[in-house]
Order: structure tokens, then C-alpha cells, then sequence
DNA sequence: GTCTATATACCGATAGAC
DNA sequence: GTCTATCGGTATATAGAC
């Protein structure tokens, strides 16, 4: 980090600044397209959040959409076990999304890259949850649990249903644990 | 209807055909905006669907947006005994949804009016199955169960997850009716 | 009543000054 | 490296011809 010879501007070394713009423009583009989606999110709206000029936004990813790739890039999961994970991945749900799932999410259903990419992201963990359980259904079951994970992160963080939002963290993941246990219970085939 | 003197157009009454053409402008819109959401969806689109000039589309409906509010209206369902409802739900969502529905879900996450639709919606689905179960956490456990249901359709419908679009509409009815029932159980609370 | 033409505005993206 | 100015494109919406 000190690897340079002299300080020729005293503060902030000429390029780390740079990078510091790239940051903070892309934590402002995963906070607008999070609150409003790809389409009704401008670059100039990222811009003004990041307290820079808009055509640096294009200067530093090229494009919108290049922009909106990186994003919604998830922090690559570890494959994890199996049917444990499911607590984890409640706990995350009930509390704050991260943000860049946040954007991801709010416009799944509108831009055709974010809806595969959750696709994608959920056909895993469905299959990993599959083989962790077994039984008759089982990939079935794992895609009814995983749905409605997602349902629960929707009801509660963009839709707010009046019952999901204002159940406390607490209550939600215990009734919801138990839901979802209950559910992936394999049962009688009469 | 009929309060006019003379037909001076033979075949078609003369309000008959813009009347049609309403409604067609409609069907349209509903298709449209159900594929695209609402933001990427262009007044253009809607007339080139419906075979009618743009223009005659904001003649009838005044706005894009007025349109929008026209397209989502679902037809007011039946304030519905209780839990049996769930059934007709889970049936109607496994199989294909009204183009109005598709409409509304297809921008629930992307415009205040569809989320605000949606949200009412589901609030009073929940306060009824709530009221038909009861015991503890009836609200938390129904509002559980109405939000799987949302997941499970935007998981077949808008996502088409590998295991949720693959299953028959029987196979998802049956496993997710075990799945849902159970989560409506009430639990221990040891 | 339906279509042609256009007004008005805003977007993404680019080029060039500093 | 960052900002100013602007291009080219497309959208909604309107006014007027037929």
C-alpha cells in the first residue's frame, strides 16, 4: 500500500482514489436498484447518491447494465451440508437482505439476468437440500421448502404483508422453522 | 343503448366498435404488461398486440399508467369460508394464472400501485385463513402459508425453477397441500 | 372515430475541456 | 482523472387532418 516513492499528492494516492469512486459507486448502485429496480433506477440517480458526476459511472463500468452485473453478484456461497442450512438461510431472511441480494430480488421478476441468476442460485440450493433429505419427492419437497423462503423474503421486505412484517425476528424464524420442518417431512403416499 | 334516430352505419352501431376496441386494447395491455412488467412495457407494444393505432390507446384510457390501474384489477373474489379455500388457491396457482394476476405479480416488486395491490390482497387472504385455524400464532402461521403460496408462484410462473415448473400440476397440488397443511398445524411450544 | 404528425422531455452514452 | 456539454434515440402524450 505505501509501495510508492514519493507522496506526490499528500492525502490520497492518485489511483486509490479512483478505486474509492469505483467502490462507493457501486454500493450506490446496489442501494438504487434495490429500492426501485434496473428499469426506474437512472444513472444519474447512482451518480448523485455516490456524490460523483454521472459519466463517471459509465467511465468506470462501461455501461448500465454492466453496472447492474456487478451489482448483483452474490459473495459465492459455500456448498454447506444440507438440511441445516435452511436455519441459516431463514435467519438471513429474517433480518436485513444483504444489498446486493436486495437488488437482485427487486427485479427478478422484470430484467431476464436477474431472473436467471436467482433461478440458478435457488436450483442449487434446492438440489443440495434434495439430497440432504431423501425420500420419495424429495426434490419436490426441497423446491416447496426453497419457494417458500423466497415467498417469506418477499412478503416481508418488498411487499410487507402486515403479519410477516411486523412479527419480530424471533417469532417469524421459529413459526416459520417449524413450517418448513413440518414440510419437508416425507408423508404417506394413501 | 338504442336512444339514437337513424343507424347510419349498417353493421357495426357505431359506439359498439370502439367498445371493442376497449376491450381489446385491454387483453392487450394485461398480456403485455404480464410478459414485460409495467416500465419496459411500451404503449406501441400494446397497440401493435391489440391492431389498433398507438394513439387510440391513450384516447381510451387516458394514460399508460390508467391503463395499468385497469389491468390489474382482479375480479373481487368472494370473502371465502376458510381453510378449504387454500385448495382452490394451490389449484389455481398450479396451473395457469389469470393475465390479470400475471399482470399484477409480474410488477409487484417494481410499482408502489401493483405492490400496494398485491399487498391488500394477501393481508385479507390472511386475515381469513387466520380467523379459520386459530390457535397459537394463527396470524403468523397463515400469513406463513400465504407467502409459500406467492413463492410457489413466482417460482413455477416467473422463474420456472427446474423442480417446481418440472412437476405436474397434480404431483405439485398433492405435495404442496401435505406441505402447506402441516404448516398450519399448530406447534408444541416446548 | 381513427390515423398522421409532432411537441416535450428524459434517458444512456460520448467527446472534449480542464 | 473529473466535469461540461451535447448527441442520438425513444418514450409519453397531444393536436389536428380526414
Amino acid at each position: 500500500m505505501r509501495n510508492d516513492t514519493v507522496a506526490s499528492t499528500p492525502t490520497t494516492t492518485r489511483a486509490a482514489r479512483r478505486a474509492a469512486s469505483q467502490a462507493r459507486i457501486l454500493d450506490a448502485a446496489r442501494e438504487e436498484f434495490g429500492r426501485r429496480g434496473f428499469e426506474a433506477t437512472t444513472v444519474r440517480d447512482i451518480a448523485h447518491r455516490a456524490g460523483v458526476d454521472p459519466s463517471l459511472v459509465l467511465q468506470h463500468y462501461g455501461s448500465k447494465s454492466a453496472l447492474f452485473t456487478a451489482a448483483i453478484q452474490l459473495p459465492a456461497g459455500e456448498p454447506q451440508e444440507a438440511a441445516d442450512h435452511l436455519a441459516d438461510v431463514l435467519n438471513v431472511r429474517a433480518a436485513a437482505l444483504p444489498p446486493e441480494m436486495r437488488a437482485l430480488v427487486r427485479s427478478m421478476l422484470t430484467v431476464p439476468e436477474a431472473s436467471e441468476a436467482v433461478r440458478r442460485h435457488l436450483d442449487e440450493r434446492i438440489g443440495n437440500l434434495a439430497a440432504g433429505i431423501g425420500g420419495p419427492d424429495a426434490e419436490l419437497r426441497a423446491a416447496i421448502a426453497v419457494s417458500s423462503i423466497l415467498g417469506l423474503t418477499v412478503a416481508r421486505h418488498f411487499l410487507q404483508l402486515r403479519d410477516v412484517s411486523s412479527a419480530s425476528d424471533d417469532d417469524l424464524v421459529r413459526v416459520a422453522t417449524q413450517a418448513l420442518t413440518a414440510a419437508l417431512q416425507p408423508q404417506r403416499s394413501d
